[in-house]
DNA sequence: TGCCAGGCCCTCTTTAGGGCCTT
């Protein structure tokens, strides 16, 4: 698969319509179902964490007071990644983050996200669940660490990512695995998946 | 004062409701 940049955010909520901010982020470089290159930052916002968000990520007021600017690593992550295309598990929640801490920094964004989730949802249907653990879980992937700490969740997600190309090759023939393809898998109607892959298989 | 996300997806659906998923 062409090289691909997962994404993750920790934040103190889940809108930032609602006022909330990110806290930490990671971005991997995925590159032939090979992790190639790493990025990861805690983020200064200077709004306070919501105690149930500090049990839930282990990311502290205290540990944030001494991070860099949140302006800082935005710019830092999005020169990292460049052109390249973006996903992340319920990519619309991390999209919506990126898209209002970049407004902040007067960037835009340059590329699609593709949803490592819809994604799962029609290639993984059996999955019991399809949280990012669930899945790492149902599909016998590593534990990367931490859950809920953005590294950790950007390199499970890498990881699934992986997995669901592998699916790809194996059960549908699609030897070309591109983020244009997947884009287009996860906006296809979850009972027309097989049809449609097999349609695209065809044009091949 | 009281409210507080939003998109996807299923179903006992489409003039709707509720669970899932992200923090």
């Amino acid at each position: 698969m062409e090289v691909v940049a997962v994404i993750d955010f920790e934040t103190t909520g889940l809108s930032p319509a609602q006022g909330d901010r990110a806290t930490e982020i990671a971005a991997v470089l995925l590159e032939n179902g090979k992790i190639v290159d790493r990025y990861q930052s805690l983020m200064n916002a200077g709004v306070r964490i919501p105690s149930f968000i500090e049990g839930l990520t282990g990311i502290s007021n205290a540990m944030i007071r001494q991070a860099p600017s949140a302006a800082d690593v935005m710019r830092e992550v999005t020169d990292f990644v460049g052109d390249i295309p973006l996903v992340a598990h319920n990519a619309s929640f991390d999209c919506k983050f990126w898209d209002a801490e970049l407004q902040r920094i007067n960037r835009t964004r340059r590329q699609e996200f593709a949803c490592s989730l819809l994604l799962s949802r029609r290639l993984l249907p059996h999955a019991p669940s399809h949280k990012l653990g669930a899945l790492v879980e149902f599909a016998n992937l590593p534990v990367a660490g931490r859950a809920h700490r953005a590294l950790a969740d950007a390199e499970m997600a890498a990881s699934l990512l992986s997995h669901l190309a592998e699916e790809l090759r194996r059960k549908f023939g699609i030897g070309q695995v591109t983020h244009e393809l997947l884009r287009k898998i996860q906006g296809v109607p979850k009972a027309k998946v097989e049809q449609a892959l097999a349609k695209h298989q065809q044009s091949q």
